[in-house]
DNA sequence: TACAATTTAATTGAACTCAATCATATTGAG
DNA sequence: CTCAATATGATTGAGTTCAATTAAATTGTA
């Protein structure tokens, strides 16, 4: 009779499918990057840097979610492949501002295209999609 | 006048809250984890094997959405610490069957409180929580 | 001014993730 | 039966992620 309630169940579990989510629709980013030459993490820092022309790490690690240990090998790789410069503040010479240069921001030319390509993929109604980025980043702001 | 909607916002694209989203909560298991000696990674195939005691590779990758490069190492370790056996199968000597063991199951029962302390973290109304669930499935069976 | 506390990135080590490729076993077509 | 096609995991290499620690610069306080 009982049907049991379990919360250990795969199914039941609030993450498994959020993460699964994210890196299913990161695979399919990856035709579209790969014409770019940029991997995901790279892109998301493009999206920042395209907005903003320059950042420091540390606001973009909050920006990211993302911390000194993942972005300073990418910014490195970036700036080796002169999408960026990094630069000691005058000010502080504990800051490093990552400035994008212009290679990196006529590569913005090539990206516009994404989202929509991304969008065709995903296949949500509007007011599901507005739902789900109200929940997530009511997620995020705790 | 004009705010045109800009696609290359960071803001607007769906990817990004998912993923930063869910490394957020996988952060939050962390110190439960710990206490049983297990990763994420590891936890979520002791989900699988508390339920199916039996599972193949190929199953255990598709249930997971990872794949055989991601699970291999992992499941090695697993097997290290006991947790699991892998066997390859009689009937199919391609297939591999992991299961689980005595010390595997006997885990389950300091795992019971994992899932109401997460759910304790991330405050979501119940409502919130469902449409989630459902939304993500949508996508996942894409 | 001194010097402790704080801030900021970088480094290190362990683990995860995936694409591409490989080796082995099985299946299917002729 | 034979051999090509397919299925299954394992391996490899590049990259991501984070906790913990370190180094350097700045700030605050006595």
């Amino acid at each position: 009779m009982s049907e049991a309630f379990d919360p250990l169940k795969l199914e039941n579990q609030l993450c498994f499918p959020l993460y699964a989510c994210a890196r299913e629709i990161i695979k399919k980013y990856r035709p579209f990057l790969d014409k770019l030459d940029l991997t995901y993490t790279q892109y998301i820092v493009m999206l920042v840097l395209w907005d903003k022309k320059e950042v420091a790490v540390r606001e973009l690690c909050k920006l990211l979610y993302l911390d000194s240990g993942t972005l300073t090998p990418v910014l490195k790789n970036m700036e080796s492949k002169e999408l960026i410069v990094r630069q000691r503040s005058q000010e502080d010479e504990r800051v490093l501002i990552v400035k994008i240069t212009q290679k990196g921001a006529d590569l913005r030319d090539q990206a516009v295209c994404i989202p929509g390509e991304i969008g065709g993929c995903v296949k949500l109604e509007p007011e599901e999609a507005a739902f789900l980025y109200k929940i997530l980043y009511k997620i995020l702001e705790q």
